[in-house]
DNA sequence: AGGCTGGGTTTGCTCGACGCAAGTCAGGAG
DNA sequence: CTCCTGACTTGCGTCGAGCAAACCCAGCCT
């Protein structure tokens, strides 16, 4: 049922689990605005206003969490200029952001799977193919695509 | 950067998601502990003292998320005797909570690489050939490992 | 009968997550 | 100079997450 613990691993009752990596990585996107934000940004979201609005929270925790999310070094803020107006900031990923793109279209493929009756609204394609993907694990030495080996589409 | 947004959807300002699949897996495991107590599921926990011990939490917090984790169906409570013992319960994972291991190893993974100086306490590596596993974003017809064949040892 | 033990539930509190609403600020447009 | 817009900030209230500690309860042991 459960994955096998070797060594000392194997007396559950004895030893416990410290400086644990997902409680680490709980902390810093483990809220759901958390989440939703980085969904966006795989989506190609970069501005303030689109993260408010997609996400559908409210500009005050948009804003603090963003905030976190650039302090973690997951997302960076840079400044940007679009003809005839002023100098506006847009939030992009960075390489450590990019790298939890297998938890979120995992979060997906599992809600898809067992949350969504007739299954999901959105599926996720290789851009290549157009054949669907899935995250698994998988032996060392599988190749994994990136966010821009990617495409979304409207299922149905 | 980002993904491909096809048709409809590459009008980012227009479109916005409903009825996500993210969002509703959110619902139902986007809280710290339980995240955490599908962890000690995958590792091998099944009694109620030990998911509080080993997850570090309250045992108000631990009935209280466990409740929802088999409400939910992640988790099954059936009955079990040890010799000499009253018939007491235990919590082991569904289909649809073992279904979560990419997400949860993914995270590890994440944590791992990004959060933890020297690498993380744990390794997870294939049960058969000892070799550590990732989590990956890969087309179709790619095999992935289960639970069960996968194991896990301390690091250096 | 009374105590012990494993497996919880209840109560009372704090703190963070989040929503709503209103205010702020910079700078280009008019 | 005033207005507007994008990007926040501030204040306030609510709700859920979490801790601590006490309580409950079934049943085996003596």
């Amino acid at each position: 049922m459960a994955m096998r613990m070797n060594g000392p691993l194997a007396a559950l009752d004895q030893w416990q689990p410290e400086g644990c990596s997902i409680a680490k990585a709980l902390d810093v996107v483990g809220t759901k605005s958390a989440m939703l934000l980085l969904r966006e940004a795989f989506y190609g979201t970069t501005r303030f206003d689109g993260f408010v609005r997609r996400v559908g929270i409210t500009e005050a925790v948009a804003a603090k969490r963003l905030k976190e999310l650039v302090e973690a070094g997951l997302l960076e803020k840079r400044p940007y200029q679009e003809p005839g107006a002023r100098t506006r900031y847009e939030y992009v990923l960075t390489e450590k952001g990019r790298a939890l793109l297998p938890v979120v279209v995992a979060l997906m493929q599992w809600g898809d799977a067992y949350l969504q009756p007739g299954g999901g609204p959105l599926r996720i394609v290789s851009a290549e193919t157009g054949e669907p993907v899935r995250v698994l694990v998988a032996p060392p030495g599988t190749a994994s695509l990136e966010p821009e080996g990617l495409a979304v589409r409207i299922n149905r």
